[in-house]
DNA sequence: TCCGAATGTTCGTATTGACGAACGATGGGT
DNA sequence: ACCCATCGTTCGTCAATACGAACATTCGGA
Protein backbone atom coordinates (compact mmCIF):
# COMPACT_ATOMS: atom_id res chain seq x y z
CA UNK A 1 0.00 0.00 0.00
CA UNK A 2 2.40 2.95 0.65
CA UNK A 3 1.69 4.24 -2.32
CA UNK A 4 1.00 7.98 -1.36
CA UNK A 5 3.36 9.40 0.83
CA UNK A 6 2.19 12.00 3.38
CA UNK A 7 4.94 11.77 5.74
CA UNK A 8 3.52 10.63 8.72
CA UNK A 9 3.31 7.28 9.19
CA UNK A 10 0.85 6.66 11.74
CA UNK A 11 -2.68 7.60 12.13
CA UNK A 12 -4.30 10.33 12.38
CA UNK A 13 -1.93 11.91 9.71
CA UNK A 14 -3.84 15.61 8.89
CA UNK A 15 -2.57 18.58 12.05
CA UNK A 16 -1.82 20.57 8.60
CA UNK A 17 1.64 20.08 8.50
CA UNK A 18 0.76 17.20 5.78
CA UNK A 19 2.96 16.48 2.95
CA UNK A 20 6.35 18.10 3.55
CA UNK A 21 6.30 19.34 -0.24
CA UNK A 22 9.57 20.12 0.05
CA UNK A 23 9.03 23.41 -0.61
CA UNK A 24 7.22 24.80 1.64
CA UNK A 25 9.99 25.22 3.33
CA UNK A 26 10.62 28.96 3.09
CA UNK A 27 14.26 28.30 3.66
CA UNK A 28 14.79 31.91 5.28
CA UNK A 29 18.23 31.65 3.66
CA UNK A 30 19.03 30.18 6.58
CA UNK A 31 22.20 28.14 5.76
CA UNK A 32 23.98 30.64 7.18
CA UNK A 33 27.71 31.50 6.31
CA UNK A 34 27.78 34.43 4.11
CA UNK A 35 28.30 32.44 0.99
CA UNK A 36 24.87 30.91 0.97
CA UNK A 37 22.01 32.32 -1.78
CA UNK A 38 23.59 32.66 -4.76
CA UNK A 39 21.78 30.10 -6.96
CA UNK A 40 23.13 30.85 -10.15
CA UNK A 41 23.16 27.30 -10.65
CA UNK A 42 20.06 26.55 -12.18
CA UNK A 43 19.55 23.46 -10.26
CA UNK A 44 16.16 22.93 -7.42
CA UNK A 45 17.15 24.38 -4.01
CA UNK A 46 15.61 21.62 -1.52
CA UNK A 47 16.91 19.33 0.67
CA UNK A 48 14.46 16.76 -0.10
CA UNK A 49 12.25 14.97 -2.59
CA UNK A 50 8.11 14.70 -2.71
CA UNK A 51 7.91 11.37 -2.91
CA UNK A 52 9.43 10.32 0.38
CA UNK A 53 12.12 7.97 0.49
CA UNK A 54 10.33 4.64 0.99
CA UNK A 55 10.14 3.74 -2.59
CA UNK A 56 13.43 4.43 -3.09
CA UNK A 57 14.58 2.57 -0.01
CA UNK A 58 12.54 -0.48 -1.65
CA UNK A 59 14.21 -0.59 -4.64
CA UNK A 60 17.75 0.64 -3.42
CA UNK A 61 17.87 -2.11 -0.96
CA UNK A 62 16.82 -5.31 -3.57
CA UNK A 63 19.13 -3.74 -5.88
CA UNK A 64 22.26 -3.52 -3.82
CA UNK A 65 21.19 -7.03 -2.26
CA UNK A 66 21.41 -7.90 -5.49
CA UNK A 67 24.53 -6.41 -5.79
CA UNK A 68 26.70 -7.83 -3.34
CA UNK A 69 25.26 -11.42 -4.29
CA UNK A 70 23.73 -11.58 -0.80
CA UNK A 71 20.43 -14.01 -0.07
CA UNK A 72 17.73 -12.41 1.95
CA UNK A 73 18.68 -14.55 4.32
CA UNK A 74 22.39 -13.95 4.73
CA UNK A 75 21.60 -9.67 4.26
CA UNK A 76 19.19 -10.04 7.25
CA UNK A 77 21.79 -12.34 9.34
CA UNK A 78 24.86 -10.13 8.61
CA UNK A 79 22.99 -6.94 9.49
CA UNK A 80 21.39 -8.89 12.40
CA UNK A 81 17.67 -7.80 11.62
CA UNK A 82 14.83 -10.29 10.72
CA UNK A 83 14.12 -11.83 7.60
CA UNK A 84 11.12 -10.74 7.60
CA UNK A 85 11.86 -6.99 8.22
CA UNK A 86 13.73 -7.04 5.21
CA UNK A 87 11.30 -8.89 3.42
CA UNK A 88 8.91 -6.61 4.10
CA UNK A 89 11.34 -3.69 3.73
CA UNK A 90 12.15 -4.57 0.01
CA UNK A 91 8.67 -4.66 -0.47
CA UNK A 92 8.09 -0.94 -0.19
CA UNK A 93 5.68 -2.44 3.09
CA UNK A 94 7.01 -0.07 6.17
CA UNK A 95 8.84 2.70 7.89
CA UNK A 96 12.43 1.49 8.53
CA UNK A 97 13.55 3.01 11.76
CA UNK A 98 17.11 4.59 11.39
CA UNK A 99 19.21 1.77 13.06
CA UNK A 100 17.36 -0.81 11.18
CA UNK A 101 18.52 0.56 7.90
CA UNK A 102 21.81 1.41 9.32
CA UNK A 103 22.74 -1.61 10.10
CA UNK A 104 21.68 -2.61 6.64
CA UNK A 105 23.91 -0.44 5.14
CA UNK A 106 26.58 -1.81 7.06
CA UNK A 107 26.41 -5.13 6.41
CA UNK A 108 25.53 -4.11 2.67
CA UNK A 109 28.94 -2.12 2.90
CA UNK A 110 26.98 0.90 1.41
CA UNK A 111 26.79 4.34 2.56
CA UNK A 112 23.45 5.33 4.05
CA UNK A 113 22.50 7.99 2.06
CA UNK A 114 22.36 5.54 -0.81
CA UNK A 115 19.68 4.17 0.42
CA UNK A 116 17.30 6.97 0.97
CA UNK A 117 18.39 9.30 -1.53
CA UNK A 118 16.95 9.88 -4.95
CA UNK A 119 18.04 13.10 -6.74
CA UNK A 120 18.78 13.70 -10.69
CA UNK A 121 21.48 15.50 -11.98
CA UNK A 122 21.43 18.01 -15.15
CA UNK A 123 24.11 19.26 -17.58
CA UNK A 124 25.49 23.11 -16.20
CA UNK A 125 28.03 25.21 -17.68
CA UNK A 126 29.37 28.45 -16.96
CA UNK A 127 31.60 30.07 -18.89
CA UNK A 128 34.89 31.57 -17.71
CA UNK A 129 34.00 35.64 -17.12
CA UNK A 130 30.21 34.48 -16.13
CA UNK A 131 28.31 32.64 -12.97
CA UNK A 132 28.00 34.60 -9.87
CA UNK A 133 31.47 36.03 -8.16
CA UNK A 134 31.51 37.40 -4.56
CA UNK A 135 33.40 40.72 -5.00
CA UNK A 136 35.41 40.01 -1.81
CA UNK A 137 36.49 42.67 0.51
CA UNK A 138 39.22 43.07 -2.04
CA UNK A 139 39.65 43.76 -5.99
CA UNK A 140 42.65 41.52 -5.96
CA UNK A 141 40.27 38.63 -5.10
CA UNK A 142 37.47 36.96 -7.03
CA UNK A 143 35.98 33.83 -6.26
CA UNK A 144 33.44 32.57 -8.69
CA UNK A 145 30.57 30.20 -8.19
CA UNK A 146 30.46 27.29 -10.17
CA UNK A 147 28.00 25.40 -8.74
CA UNK A 148 26.43 25.37 -5.19
CA UNK A 149 24.80 22.72 -3.56
CA UNK A 150 22.57 20.82 -5.35
CA UNK A 151 19.41 18.86 -3.23
CA UNK A 152 21.82 16.41 -1.82
CA UNK A 153 25.36 17.30 -2.10
CA UNK A 154 27.05 19.17 0.59
CA UNK A 155 29.86 20.38 -1.51
CA UNK A 156 30.71 24.59 -3.78
CA UNK A 157 32.85 25.05 -6.20
CA UNK A 158 34.45 28.03 -6.57
CA UNK A 159 37.30 29.50 -9.29
CA UNK A 160 39.53 31.55 -7.39
CA UNK A 161 41.18 34.37 -9.22
CA UNK A 162 43.99 36.46 -6.89
CA UNK A 163 46.52 39.03 -7.46
CA UNK A 164 49.63 39.34 -4.87
CA UNK A 165 49.04 41.77 -2.33
CA UNK A 166 47.98 40.68 0.91
CA UNK A 167 46.62 37.63 2.21
CA UNK A 168 42.99 36.88 2.40
CA UNK A 169 42.30 35.27 5.91
CA UNK A 170 39.01 33.58 6.34
CA UNK A 171 36.95 33.15 9.04
CA UNK A 172 36.47 29.54 9.63
CA UNK A 173 33.41 28.31 8.49
CA UNK A 174 31.04 26.20 10.05
CA UNK A 175 32.47 23.02 11.72
CA UNK A 176 33.10 20.36 9.79
CA UNK A 177 33.62 22.17 6.51
CA UNK A 178 36.88 21.16 4.40
CA UNK A 179 38.42 23.01 1.30
CA UNK A 180 40.13 21.47 -1.32
CA UNK A 181 42.50 23.75 -3.23
CA UNK A 182 43.69 22.55 -6.48
CA UNK A 183 46.27 25.59 -8.58
CA UNK A 184 45.55 25.98 -11.95
CA UNK A 185 48.08 28.91 -12.41
CA UNK A 186 50.45 31.05 -10.59
CA UNK A 187 51.56 30.48 -7.03
CA UNK A 188 49.33 30.79 -3.94
CA UNK A 189 50.30 30.16 -0.10
CA UNK A 190 47.63 28.10 1.25
CA UNK A 191 45.85 26.34 4.59
CA UNK A 192 45.48 26.60 7.61
CA UNK A 193 47.09 30.21 9.07
CA UNK A 194 49.60 28.53 11.41
CA UNK A 195 50.60 25.97 8.64
CA UNK A 196 49.90 27.01 5.03
CA UNK A 197 51.59 25.51 1.85
CA UNK A 198 53.36 26.77 -1.42
CA UNK A 199 51.45 25.50 -4.42
CA UNK A 200 52.29 24.83 -7.43
CA UNK A 201 50.49 24.55 -10.84
CA UNK A 202 48.38 21.14 -10.33
CA UNK A 203 49.11 21.24 -6.29
CA UNK A 204 46.53 19.96 -5.17
CA UNK A 205 45.84 20.60 -0.74
CA UNK A 206 43.13 20.42 1.77
CA UNK A 207 42.38 21.09 5.23
CA UNK A 208 39.48 22.02 7.90
CA UNK A 209 37.11 24.96 6.85
CA UNK A 210 36.63 25.27 10.32
CA UNK A 211 39.88 26.72 11.38
CA UNK A 212 41.32 29.95 10.20
CA UNK A 213 43.28 29.86 7.16
CA UNK A 214 44.97 31.80 4.49
CA UNK A 215 45.01 32.10 0.77
CA UNK A 216 47.04 34.47 -0.65
CA UNK A 217 48.57 34.88 -4.26
CA UNK A 218 52.37 35.03 -4.99
CA UNK A 219 52.37 35.46 -8.52
CA UNK A 220 49.94 37.56 -11.29
CA UNK A 221 47.26 35.50 -12.41
CA UNK A 222 46.57 32.90 -9.92
CA UNK A 223 43.90 31.07 -10.17
CA UNK A 224 42.41 27.86 -8.08
CA UNK A 225 39.81 25.57 -8.15
CA UNK A 226 38.02 25.78 -4.57
CA UNK A 227 35.91 23.23 -3.15
CA UNK A 228 33.86 23.85 -0.01
CA UNK A 229 32.58 20.75 1.20
CA UNK A 230 29.96 21.10 3.60
CA UNK A 231 30.31 17.77 5.39
CA UNK B 1 34.43 -7.53 7.19
CA UNK B 2 31.34 -6.73 8.55
CA UNK B 3 31.17 -9.66 10.66
CA UNK B 4 28.25 -9.96 12.11
CA UNK B 5 25.87 -7.32 12.62
CA UNK B 6 24.28 -7.14 15.61
CA UNK B 7 23.05 -3.54 15.29
CA UNK B 8 19.79 -4.63 16.89
CA UNK B 9 18.32 -1.81 18.32
CA UNK B 10 15.46 -3.25 20.07
CA UNK B 11 15.11 -4.68 23.03
CA UNK B 12 17.48 -7.45 23.63
CA UNK B 13 19.85 -5.05 21.92
CA UNK B 14 23.96 -5.22 23.86
CA UNK B 15 25.06 -7.94 22.80
CA UNK B 16 28.54 -7.77 21.98
CA UNK B 17 27.02 -4.25 20.91
CA UNK B 18 28.12 -3.32 17.39
CA UNK B 19 31.24 -2.79 15.96
CA UNK B 20 30.98 -1.73 12.42
CA UNK B 21 34.96 -1.23 11.75
CA UNK B 22 33.81 -0.03 8.40
CA UNK B 23 37.53 0.81 8.04
CA UNK B 24 38.01 4.35 8.35
CA UNK B 25 40.72 7.31 6.81
CA UNK B 26 43.45 5.85 5.60
CA UNK B 27 44.09 9.33 4.58
CA UNK B 28 48.08 9.29 5.00
CA UNK B 29 49.26 11.55 2.45
CA UNK B 30 47.60 9.97 -0.85
CA UNK B 31 44.95 8.23 0.67
CA UNK B 32 43.43 5.28 -2.13
CA UNK B 33 44.05 2.27 -0.43
CA UNK B 34 44.33 1.38 -4.15
CA UNK B 35 41.34 2.68 -5.60
CA UNK B 36 41.20 -0.66 -7.69
CA UNK B 37 39.30 -0.04 -10.85
CA UNK B 38 40.30 2.41 -12.80
CA UNK B 39 38.23 4.70 -14.69
CA UNK B 40 37.36 7.20 -12.52
CA UNK B 41 34.94 6.85 -9.86
CA UNK B 42 35.76 3.11 -8.78
CA UNK B 43 35.89 3.36 -5.45
CA UNK B 44 33.04 1.99 -3.45
CA UNK B 45 32.84 3.32 -0.50
CA UNK B 46 32.43 2.44 2.70
CA UNK B 47 29.30 2.62 4.66
CA UNK B 48 29.13 3.47 8.07
CA UNK B 49 30.45 4.32 11.91
CA UNK B 50 31.51 2.37 14.97
CA UNK B 51 29.26 4.42 17.54
CA UNK B 52 26.06 3.97 15.69
CA UNK B 53 23.77 7.09 14.21
CA UNK B 54 21.42 7.77 16.92
CA UNK B 55 23.95 9.86 19.23
CA UNK B 56 25.25 11.86 16.01
CA UNK B 57 21.56 12.60 14.98
CA UNK B 58 21.12 13.89 18.09
CA UNK B 59 23.36 16.39 17.89
CA UNK B 60 22.85 17.19 14.40
CA UNK B 61 19.62 17.66 14.56
CA UNK B 62 19.72 20.16 17.55
CA UNK B 63 22.64 21.94 16.06
CA UNK B 64 20.85 22.33 12.46
CA UNK B 65 17.77 23.75 14.17
CA UNK B 66 19.36 26.01 15.62
CA UNK B 67 21.79 27.17 12.63
CA UNK B 68 18.28 27.49 11.43
CA UNK B 69 17.12 29.52 13.92
CA UNK B 70 13.88 27.35 14.68
CA UNK B 71 12.54 27.00 18.10
CA UNK B 72 11.92 23.37 18.71
CA UNK B 73 7.51 23.97 18.65
CA UNK B 74 8.38 25.79 14.82
CA UNK B 75 10.36 22.75 13.57
CA UNK B 76 8.56 20.17 14.96
CA UNK B 77 4.90 21.94 13.07
CA UNK B 78 6.84 22.67 10.08
CA UNK B 79 8.18 19.45 9.75
CA UNK B 80 4.74 17.73 11.01
CA UNK B 81 5.86 15.55 13.38
CA UNK B 82 5.19 16.05 17.59
CA UNK B 83 6.93 18.49 19.66
CA UNK B 84 7.78 15.74 22.29
CA UNK B 85 9.48 13.32 19.09
CA UNK B 86 11.34 15.86 18.41
CA UNK B 87 12.48 16.67 22.21
CA UNK B 88 13.28 12.87 22.66
CA UNK B 89 15.08 12.73 19.45
CA UNK B 90 17.03 15.42 20.64
CA UNK B 91 18.50 14.01 23.32
CA UNK B 92 19.69 10.70 22.00
CA UNK B 93 16.21 8.92 23.52
CA UNK B 94 15.05 6.72 20.31
CA UNK B 95 15.51 5.31 17.36
CA UNK B 96 13.55 7.56 14.52
CA UNK B 97 11.62 6.19 11.60
CA UNK B 98 13.30 7.25 8.45
CA UNK B 99 10.21 9.22 7.50
CA UNK B 100 10.51 11.13 10.53
CA UNK B 101 13.80 11.88 10.11
CA UNK B 102 13.28 12.31 6.35
CA UNK B 103 10.58 15.05 7.61
CA UNK B 104 12.70 16.85 9.93
CA UNK B 105 15.08 16.92 7.25
CA UNK B 106 12.50 18.78 4.49
CA UNK B 107 11.92 20.95 6.80
CA UNK B 108 15.92 21.98 8.03
CA UNK B 109 16.22 21.99 4.28
CA UNK B 110 19.47 19.99 5.13
CA UNK B 111 20.77 16.47 3.10
CA UNK B 112 19.02 13.54 4.45
CA UNK B 113 22.51 12.04 4.95
CA UNK B 114 23.69 15.45 7.44
CA UNK B 115 21.60 14.46 10.30
CA UNK B 116 23.03 11.29 10.26
CA UNK B 117 26.68 11.24 8.96
CA UNK B 118 29.61 11.81 11.17
CA UNK B 119 32.90 12.05 9.43
CA UNK B 120 35.88 14.21 9.90
CA UNK B 121 38.58 16.06 8.24
CA UNK B 122 42.39 16.51 8.02
CA UNK B 123 44.90 18.23 5.82
CA UNK B 124 46.09 16.37 2.78
CA UNK B 125 48.52 17.32 0.13
CA UNK B 126 49.09 16.38 -3.03
CA UNK B 127 52.08 17.81 -5.07
CA UNK B 128 51.59 18.32 -9.25
CA UNK B 129 53.38 15.04 -10.26
CA UNK B 130 52.57 12.81 -6.97
CA UNK B 131 49.81 10.92 -6.38
CA UNK B 132 47.75 7.83 -7.41
CA UNK B 133 47.79 8.19 -11.46
CA UNK B 134 45.47 6.26 -13.51
CA UNK B 135 47.31 5.26 -16.45
CA UNK B 136 44.53 5.18 -18.84
CA UNK B 137 44.76 3.04 -21.70
CA UNK B 138 46.35 5.39 -23.78
CA UNK B 139 49.60 7.69 -22.69
CA UNK B 140 47.79 11.08 -23.60
CA UNK B 141 45.47 10.75 -20.74
CA UNK B 142 46.56 11.00 -17.17
CA UNK B 143 44.23 11.52 -13.95
CA UNK B 144 45.76 11.94 -10.87
CA UNK B 145 43.50 11.36 -8.01
CA UNK B 146 43.99 14.42 -5.40
CA UNK B 147 41.63 12.93 -3.16
CA UNK B 148 39.15 9.73 -2.96
CA UNK B 149 35.96 9.92 -1.10
CA UNK B 150 36.29 10.11 2.38
CA UNK B 151 33.98 8.08 4.83
CA UNK B 152 31.28 9.36 3.93
CA UNK B 153 31.75 12.42 1.14
CA UNK B 154 30.81 11.03 -2.37
CA UNK B 155 33.16 12.56 -4.48
CA UNK B 156 36.43 12.13 -5.64
CA UNK B 157 38.67 14.66 -6.93
CA UNK B 158 41.47 13.97 -10.34
CA UNK B 159 43.36 16.08 -12.04
CA UNK B 160 42.98 15.30 -15.27
CA UNK B 161 45.93 16.18 -17.85
CA UNK B 162 45.46 15.58 -21.45
CA UNK B 163 46.60 16.01 -25.05
CA UNK B 164 45.01 16.26 -27.89
CA UNK B 165 44.66 13.08 -30.46
CA UNK B 166 41.67 11.29 -30.10
CA UNK B 167 38.57 11.45 -27.74
CA UNK B 168 38.10 9.65 -24.37
CA UNK B 169 35.32 8.56 -24.12
CA UNK B 170 33.92 7.05 -20.69
CA UNK B 171 31.56 4.75 -20.22
CA UNK B 172 28.93 5.30 -18.14
CA UNK B 173 29.48 5.36 -14.21
CA UNK B 174 27.09 4.09 -11.50
CA UNK B 175 23.59 6.11 -11.38
CA UNK B 176 23.47 9.44 -9.69
CA UNK B 177 26.62 10.18 -10.80
CA UNK B 178 27.61 13.75 -11.51
CA UNK B 179 31.01 15.02 -13.19
CA UNK B 180 32.07 18.40 -12.96
CA UNK B 181 34.74 19.89 -14.76
CA UNK B 182 37.02 23.28 -14.44
CA UNK B 183 39.29 23.55 -17.53
CA UNK B 184 42.70 25.05 -16.07
CA UNK B 185 44.70 25.31 -19.34
CA UNK B 186 43.95 24.19 -22.88
CA UNK B 187 40.92 23.66 -24.50
CA UNK B 188 38.66 20.93 -24.33
CA UNK B 189 35.93 19.12 -25.47
CA UNK B 190 33.77 17.79 -22.81
CA UNK B 191 30.48 16.43 -21.71
CA UNK B 192 27.68 14.05 -22.46
CA UNK B 193 28.76 12.24 -25.70
CA UNK B 194 25.56 13.18 -27.92
CA UNK B 195 26.55 16.54 -27.06
CA UNK B 196 29.81 18.18 -25.79
CA UNK B 197 31.25 21.22 -25.23
CA UNK B 198 34.07 23.41 -25.91
CA UNK B 199 35.35 24.26 -22.96
CA UNK B 200 38.32 27.68 -22.11
CA UNK B 201 40.39 28.29 -19.61
CA UNK B 202 38.54 29.13 -16.51
CA UNK B 203 35.31 27.72 -18.16
CA UNK B 204 33.09 25.10 -15.83
CA UNK B 205 30.39 22.14 -16.79
CA UNK B 206 28.69 19.83 -15.11
CA UNK B 207 27.11 16.50 -16.79
CA UNK B 208 25.27 13.33 -15.98
CA UNK B 209 27.96 11.06 -15.26
CA UNK B 210 25.67 7.87 -16.07
CA UNK B 211 25.84 8.41 -19.38
CA UNK B 212 27.99 8.08 -21.94
CA UNK B 213 30.54 11.06 -22.46
CA UNK B 214 33.67 12.45 -23.61
CA UNK B 215 36.56 14.11 -22.42
CA UNK B 216 38.83 15.07 -25.52
CA UNK B 217 41.50 17.32 -25.61
CA UNK B 218 42.62 20.19 -28.48
CA UNK B 219 45.09 21.71 -27.11
CA UNK B 220 48.89 20.81 -25.53
CA UNK B 221 49.24 20.75 -22.35
CA UNK B 222 45.62 20.76 -21.09
CA UNK B 223 44.68 20.17 -17.58
CA UNK B 224 40.95 20.01 -15.99
CA UNK B 225 40.34 19.62 -12.31
CA UNK B 226 37.42 17.01 -12.48
CA UNK B 227 35.23 16.19 -9.20
CA UNK B 228 33.01 13.29 -9.56
CA UNK B 229 30.01 13.11 -7.15
CA UNK B 230 28.35 9.63 -6.53
CA UNK B 231 25.49 11.52 -5.78
C1' DT C 1 10.58 -39.96 -8.05
C1' DC C 2 11.44 -38.41 -3.40
C1' DC C 3 14.01 -35.75 -0.31
C1' DG C 4 16.77 -31.93 1.69
C1' DA C 5 18.30 -27.37 1.50
C1' DA C 6 18.00 -23.32 0.04
C1' DT C 7 14.99 -18.91 -1.13
C1' DG C 8 11.52 -15.33 -0.08
C1' DT C 9 6.83 -14.73 1.88
C1' DT C 10 3.06 -14.50 5.48
C1' DC C 11 1.48 -15.04 10.21
C1' DG C 12 0.74 -13.56 15.73
C1' DT C 13 3.18 -11.15 19.42
C1' DA C 14 5.43 -7.42 22.16
C1' DT C 15 8.48 -3.95 22.31
C1' DT C 16 8.65 0.85 20.93
C1' DG C 17 7.98 4.85 18.10
C1' DA C 18 5.01 8.83 17.56
C1' DC C 19 1.23 11.17 19.10
C1' DG C 20 -1.69 14.83 21.96
C1' DA C 21 -1.94 16.99 26.23
C1' DA C 22 -0.41 18.62 30.47
C1' DC C 23 3.60 20.30 32.90
C1' DG C 24 7.32 23.69 34.84
C1' DA C 25 10.44 27.53 33.05
C1' DT C 26 11.60 31.77 30.77
C1' DG C 27 10.82 36.13 28.83
C1' DG C 28 8.01 40.32 27.27
C1' DG C 29 4.60 43.42 27.34
C1' DT C 30 1.10 46.39 29.79
C1' DA D 1 3.61 43.09 40.03
C1' DC D 2 0.65 40.71 36.86
C1' DC D 3 -0.48 38.07 32.76
C1' DC D 4 0.27 35.82 28.53
C1' DA D 5 3.06 33.84 25.12
C1' DT D 6 6.50 30.72 24.07
C1' DC D 7 10.06 27.58 25.05
C1' DG D 8 11.30 22.66 25.95
C1' DT D 9 10.27 18.54 28.78
C1' DT D 10 7.54 14.61 30.64
C1' DC D 11 3.33 11.86 30.89
C1' DG D 12 -0.18 8.04 29.24
C1' DT D 13 -2.01 5.99 25.03
C1' DC D 14 -2.30 3.63 20.51
C1' DA D 15 -0.60 1.99 16.30
C1' DA D 16 3.28 0.08 13.90
C1' DT D 17 7.88 -1.66 13.69
C1' DA D 18 10.60 -5.61 14.26
C1' DC D 19 10.79 -10.04 15.81
C1' DG D 20 10.58 -15.42 15.63
C1' DA D 21 8.34 -19.17 13.62
C1' DA D 22 5.67 -21.35 10.33
C1' DC D 23 4.67 -21.14 5.54
C1' DA D 24 4.95 -21.68 0.33
C1' DT D 25 8.35 -22.53 -3.59
C1' DT D 26 12.10 -23.51 -6.12
C1' DC D 27 16.38 -26.05 -6.98
C1' DG D 28 19.76 -30.02 -6.97
C1' DG D 29 21.17 -34.64 -5.88
C1' DA D 30 20.62 -39.51 -4.81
Amino acid sequence: MTETGPVQHNRRADTASQATPASDVPASGTTASGAAASEGTGVAGTAAETTGPLAHIASALRRERQRAGMSLTELARRAGVAKSTLSQLESAAGNPSVETLWALSVALDVPFALLVQPARPQVQLVRAGEGPRFAADRADYLATVLSTCPPNARRDLYLITAEPGSARESDPHMPGVVEHVVLSAGRVMVGPSDDPTELAPGDYIAYPGDLPHVFEALEHGTTAVLVSEHT
